[in-house]
DNA sequence: GTGACTTATAAGTCTGACTTTTTGTCTCTG
DNA sequence: CAGAGACAAAAAGTCAGACTTATAAGTCAC
C-alpha cells in the first residue's frame, strides 16, 4: 500500500478522490480551483498539484475559462490501484468487487499456465509454502493466517507468469481477497476444496503442467465467481 | 488518445515520462526540482506539478531532503494508458507488446462470452458490421481499413461483456493491433482464417453461444500469440 | 563506537501579480 | 432577424520570491 496523505495535496487527494469516485459529482459538474482551495484551506499550488494528479488518472478535466468538470466514469483509469482503493472505499464497493473478480478470473488461469512453464525452482518453493500454510490454517477460525497465505499463493503465481501485467494484479488480487475476508460473509472456514485446489496447483506448477495448471486455476477462480453469486445474484 | 502538451507541465511529461520508462534513469537515480525546472526552462511551480503526476504513476518516489528517485519498474502502473504509450514509443516496445498481447489471450476469450451473454441487439449489429468490414477489406492491401474495422470489433466485444474493467481495455487492444500493423512486418493480407474466425465470433455472440464465442475468440488471440513467436522467437 | 546535537539541503508551502485562452455577449451590418 | 465580428470577463496557467519543515548526514562529547 502506498503511503497516503503525503503531503498537503495527499490529504486533498484522499478526499476529493473518494468524494469523486463515489459519484458525489456528476459528470460534468464544474468545479473550480479557487473554490477548492478556500475550502480545503491549502494554497492554490497545492490545489493545482493535486488537480494534475485526478487529471492523470482521468478523472476530471482541467479546461480553460471553464474550470475542473468531472470526466464520466467509462473515462477514468480503472486499473489506477488509487482509483481501485477509493472505489473500494466507497458505495459501490461490491459492484467493484465483483469487476475484479471476472478480471481474476480471466487472468489468474492463465497465469497459472504460464508459472507453470516458467516458474523458478524458489517459486515453486514458496508456492508449495503458501499452500501449506493455507492448509494448516484452514480449520479452526483463523481466518486471518489463512488470508495471509492466500494472497501470497496468488501473487507468486501472478508474479511466476513472466507477464509484468499479470505481476501488477498482485495489489488488486489481494484486495479482492482482502474484502472478501473482511466484509462479505465469511465467518465460516474457507471450502476445503479450495484449500485442495491450491495444494493442486502447487503441484501442477512444480510438475510443470501447463494445461493442469490453468485447469485447476480455473476451477478457484469459478469458485470465487460462485461466491460472489449466492451473496449478491 | 489523450490531448498531448495541453499546457506546459504536459511537455515537461511528454520528455521526462518516456525517459524515465525508457529506463534513462535507473531505478534509484535521484533528479532535483529545482535542476529539471532550469533544464525545461520552467517555473518550480509547473515543474512541481509534473513530478506529482509522475509520482501517481508510481514512477518516481519524492522526499524531503532526498529528491525526486526513480523507482524500480516492478513498482510502475504499468496500466496506465500514458505509461504503456510511452513504452511502445520507447526502446521495449517489442517487450512492452507481447506482455499486452499475453494480456489480450487472456481476457479478450472471457469478454467475448460474457458478450454472448449480455450484448445488446445494436452491439450484435454493430459487431456484425465490423467484421463484414473486415472481410471487404481483407484483400487488396488495404490494410488501414482493415485495422479500423478490427480494432471497432474488439472494442465492441471488450464493451459488451458488460465488465468495465475490460471495457476499459479497449484502448489497449487498439494500440496492439495498431502497433501490428504500422510497425511489424505486415505487407500481405491478414490471415483469411483470422478473417473467417472474427465473422464466427460474431454470429456466436448473437446467437449467444457463450462457450463457442470464448473458443473462437481463443483461437483469434492465440494466433495473434503465434504471429509473435515468429517475428521474436 | 555510541548517542545526542547541529547543520545543511531539498522538498513543501504560501502569496500576489501577471498572462493566456476561451466563451458568452453585444453590437454592427446585411 | 440572422450571422459575423469585436469585446469583455472569467478561470486556468505561469512565474518569482520568500519562507517553513523534515531529514540525512556530519560533528562532537562521552
Amino acid at each position: 500500500m502506498t503511503t497516503p496523505g503525503r503531503g498537503l495535496h495527499g490529504h486533498v487527494l484522499d478526499t476529493l478522490g473518494p468524494a469523486i469516485t463515489a459519484g458525489e459529482y456528476p459528470p460534468g459538474s464544474v468545479l473550480r480551483t479557487d473554490e477548492l482551495a478556500q475550502h480545503f484551506e491549502v494554497s492554490r499550488s497545492v490545489m493545482r498539484e493535486a488537480v494534475r494528479v485526478l487529471e492523470s488518472m482521468h478523472l476530471v478535466e482541467s479546461r480553460r475559462r471553464v474550470g475542473v468538470t468531472v470526466r464520466p466514469k467509462t473515462e477514468w483509469n480503472v486499473y489506477d490501484p488509487q482509483v481501485i482503493r477509493w472505489r473500494l472505499a466507497g458505495a459501490d464497493r461490491p459492484h467493484q468487487l465483483r469487476s475484479l473478480t471476472v478480471l481474476r478470473s480471466a487472468v489468474e488461469p492463465a497465469a497459472a499456465g504460464l508459472a507453470a512453464k516458467h516458474a523458478t525452482p524458489e517459486q515453486c518453493a514458496e508456492l508449495t509454502e503458501c499452500a501449506l500454510g493455507m492448509v494448516a490454517n484452514s480449520r479452526g477460525h483463523k481466518l486471518e493466517e489463512y488470508l495471509v497465505h492466500d494472497v501470497a499463493f496468488h501473487r507468486v503465481i501472478l508474479a511466476a507468469s513472466g507477464n509484468e501485467m499479470f505481476a501488477r494484479l498482485g495489489d488488486v488480487v489481494a484486495e479482492v481477497l482482502a474484502g472478501r475476508t473482511h466484509h462479505e460473509v465469511m465467518f465460516e472456514d474457507p471450502d476445503p476444496a479450495a484449500v485442495t485446489l491450491h495444494v493442486q496447483v502447487a503441484e501442477a506448477v512444480r510438475a510443470g503442467d501447463e494445461a493442469r495448471a490453468e485447469e485447476l486455476t480455473r476451477q478457484i477462480t469459478a469458485g470465487a465467481l460462485q461466491e460472489l453469486d449466492i451473496l449478491a445474484p
